[in-house]
DNA sequence: CCTATTATGGACCGATCGGTACATAACGCA
DNA sequence: TGCGTTATGTACCGATCGGTCCATAATAGG
């Protein structure tokens, strides 16, 4: 009886995702999203709500896609290898230095930060996330025997985690993939298997 | 003659970076920056000539300041030590925990990309020096024989300029600073002297 | 065909944006 | 006192914001 629905939602979500990612929550008007999704005023509203909640379905949208491609890509490692596989997974999403786009939950979190706080929280929330990932694969890597570094597990997860924040900044500033592969690797070469003897001393304050 | 000058250019600095800090650029009204430097709207145009102008006099404004602050701190030390004492600083700039601003230039790099070319590129600049410093104090470090990894210093100084940017991003995710300061520990810890043998491998491509 | 239901896009809304113009108040000096 | 200069606040501008409304188009079943 009724007229069949005709939006694809998710061809709106990748849309509105990369213009959300490229120019921020704000910046990001109600025009820009009616064009990139080819949607008329009313049937945004009827499919969407408002902006706002647009935006939440795109954030989850976007956190299950990257996390998908990520343990797709990591799978089939263990260990320091999965944890690398993971890195380099978040540096093909963020290198592109031609769109300088970052990963739209750390802007989002920059952004909205006491400015919109449900929608900071929703992405706080997703990248915390990733710090409970880089913990899985170092303690598989720990016992492995892979991890040399004088830290404990956490630290070093936590410590991944800053640096992959610090990497998307990186990426924001312009710096091109290979710089970036760069400090990953350098990264790695830290942690990885090294004496523990003969160390000098251990800062603690 | 004239009616003397009122207007303390320095306290509207301070009092603007700290709404742009919080609440970046775009979310920062013009009347916003009227009530909180208390100037008319009239004294404001003459003294400014507009909001992007001004904020970039506060971006170099709070660039030199904060740069005053890690040079004072950070003077009486050398290497490694000095290095540790520029983290330090930069913590006790960000690390508020219930006020969560981040980094004002981070902030600003992120948001802006992309959106305020001009005012993206000053941030981005102002950012950039960072690294610059971090080298010096690693050379320093490394003549001293005080760096333990296997990595070049150039290397090791572009890691520690990402690890900062990831600290600025924990700071606007509300990370309280004991957790910043435990990632410093973890960071300088792996980085310091430790025995060159018996390493496995090193990462490359 | 006709009818019921839904998608569509433009007209329109009030609010707010950054910025300008200007009349007025406050002040130092002669 | 009066003059010259500057600060101040308000009225106002056009543009744009997110969001609502509604007349119209499109498409299914009867």
């Amino acid at each position: 009886m009724p007229r069949p629905i005709e939006i694809n939602r998710d061809h709106a979500f990748h849309k509105a995702s990369e213009l959300f990612w490229r120019r921020g929550y704000r910046a990001t008007s109600l025009n820009d999203l009616l064009d990139v999704t080819g949607m008329g005023k009313g049937s945004f509203y009827a499919a969407f709500g408002s902006k706002k909640k647009l935006f939440e379905a795109t954030l989850t949208w976007y956190h299950k896609r990257s996390t998908a491609a990520r343990r797709k890509s990591s799978d089939n490692h263990r260990g320091l290898a999965a944890l690398r596989e993971f890195l380099d997974a978040t540096l093909i999403d963020i290198s592109d230095v031609k769109r300088r786009r970052g990963c739209l939950l750390v802007n989002s979190v920059i952004e909205l930060e006491g400015v919109e706080p449900e929608l900071h929280r929703l992405a706080n929330n997703y990248l915390k996330a990733l710090e409970q990932r880089c913990l899985a694969y170092l303690e598989e890597a720990r016992v492995a025997g892979e991890v040399g570094a004088d830290l404990g597990t956490a630290e070093l997860a936590a410590l991944s985690a800053t640096l992959l924040q610090g990497l998307r900044v990186d990426s924001r500033m312009g710096h091109s993939r290979e710089a970036l592969k760069q400090r990953v690797n350098a990264f790695l070469t830290l942690i990885s298997n090294t004496p523990q003897t003969n160390r000098n001393h251990r800062y603690t304050s």
